[in-house]
DNA sequence: CGGGTCTTTGACCTGCCTCAAAGGAAGTGG
DNA sequence: CCACTTCCTTTGAGGCAGGTCAAAGACCCG
């Protein structure tokens, strides 16, 4: 198993977990010696599907994916968007069945770790568990946010708030700066993921770019106009529980 | 402090518990010695605000509460609905400064309990730490579950399915049976958690009722087609993660 | 340069919202 | 136990945000 990968793969969880706690360096160290099994995906992959019950789980170390749930007729709910140095599945630790799926949106790079080998982890380092458990607790966070979204805002209100976290949680990774992030999703990605149609989400991106508030092209958005895209989202930080360091 | 009402208090989170994951003896019995501290409380009380830090998590011992967020022009988004036996924010633990707000929907009684002995129990007890981690996880599966309804779901399959929801929780801790559940919220209460309006749920009740799949009638809630409701709402419980005891 | 995917546009439709008011139920004080 | 009050449910009429269906561009990648 090469080192020079594992190394570049670690470098992102450990960058995100520092996004929303202190870390202590030998908890960095136990983390960087994980195991890891590296594959690379194509986009629109599975990784692990509704009704699984995984022994590994997977780190994000490049590209974006997302949890989703299938209905009948079609219809998609994407549940949740993942950058490099997530742990989307991380809560199959300790609920075995999936309860949704998880598939990348773009060509991706992932690392796969034994359940085995995180439950050691956390329980040699309790520190870990915790940072562990402050995240799917963040995640349930992001989630009651997108609940807020789609049961009060307009669609309008609501792209916006959703563009307002994605450059954050980009941010605090650095991968995102000057108020321009990468969004390699499609429009009908969006609507799935703001249970709207891919038509309306067009018409409400042409209205922002209309306004000036935002520019979306070749997979890059730029956010034109920050606060008045908060103050229209009623966006407020907060529920990202990240560490002080970026502006808001 | 009497031990009477304690007992009772505790009775309730260990049959929750229970209802989520195996509870050893000894686990069981730290729980049920943790100091508390019981309130009685009237309906529509705040019991956590948006942006406290608080200093003990809560337990509901009767009544019922819900999480909920406010935003301009009085919006209100309930965020889920909790019985006897939830700790509604167990997420302050690890997670300091609240997000949303915690607050009863009827009269209640809920026991207060310090951050400090929770903290302390979970360090003591790791087969403790991993149950509690495990309802957080659950309680995220519910939220993503209300995500898929509201971005899904027509109104009627999205009241359809919280009342199957609503019946399964509370069977799972022996508060409904028989197709029959305590239902003690406003029309108004179920528009805010369903992202509708009052006026419309009125008329998807009627619907219902006229349809012979429930009746709802002085706060109780009867499934008259349980099949049907789970039918028409494609519930699938899995992401419950109950303990199976229950038939669904 | 060719084929598939993604975006954009137009015309029409509908599920749910808004506003407003009346009817019922349930708790409270006398 | 009644009368009052307050909250909750129900009904009606009209409006709009966002959906549907269908087709035409634009882009991207091999």
């Amino acid at each position: 198993m090469p080192s020079a990968p594992d190394q570049h793969a670690m470098t992102m969880v450990i960058r995100k977990l520092k996004s929303i706690a202190p870390l202590l360096d030998t908890d960095r160290r136990a983390i960087e010696s994980l195991p890891v099994r590296i594959h690379n995906l194509d986009a629109r992959q599975d990784i692990v599907r509704d009704g699984d019950k995984p022994s590994h789980c997977c780190l994000i170390i490049d590209g974006w994916a997302c949890r989703y749930k299938l209905l009948s007729q079609g219809k998609r709910q994407i549940l949740s968007f993942h950058i490099a140095g997530d742990i989307p599945d991380l809560q199959s630790l300790h609920v075995p069945t999936m309860d949704h799926s998880l598939g990348t949106l773009t060509k991706a790079t992932v690392a796969f770790i034994p359940h085995d080998s995180l439950r050691d982890l956390t329980v040699r380092h309790p520190g870990i568990a915790a940072i562990f458990w402050r995240d799917t607790l963040i995640d349930a966070g992001i989630f009651r946010e997108w609940l807020v979204s789609m049961g009060q805002r307009s669609a309008f209100e609501h792209v916006a708030h959703l563009f307002c976290e994605l450059y954050l949680k980009l941010q605090a990774v650095g991968l995102a700066g000057n108020y321009r992030c990468p969004l390699p999703v499609t429009q009908a990605d969006l609507a799935d993921a703001l249970g709207l149609t891919s038509v309306h989400i067009n018409r409400v991106l042409q209205e922002m770019r209309g306004k000036t508030l935002i520019t979306l092209r070749s997979r890059t958005l730029v956010i034109e106009a920050w606060d008045e895209l908060l103050r229209i989202s009623e966006f407020d930080p907060t529920y990202l529980h990240l560490e002080r360091r970026a502006a808001a």
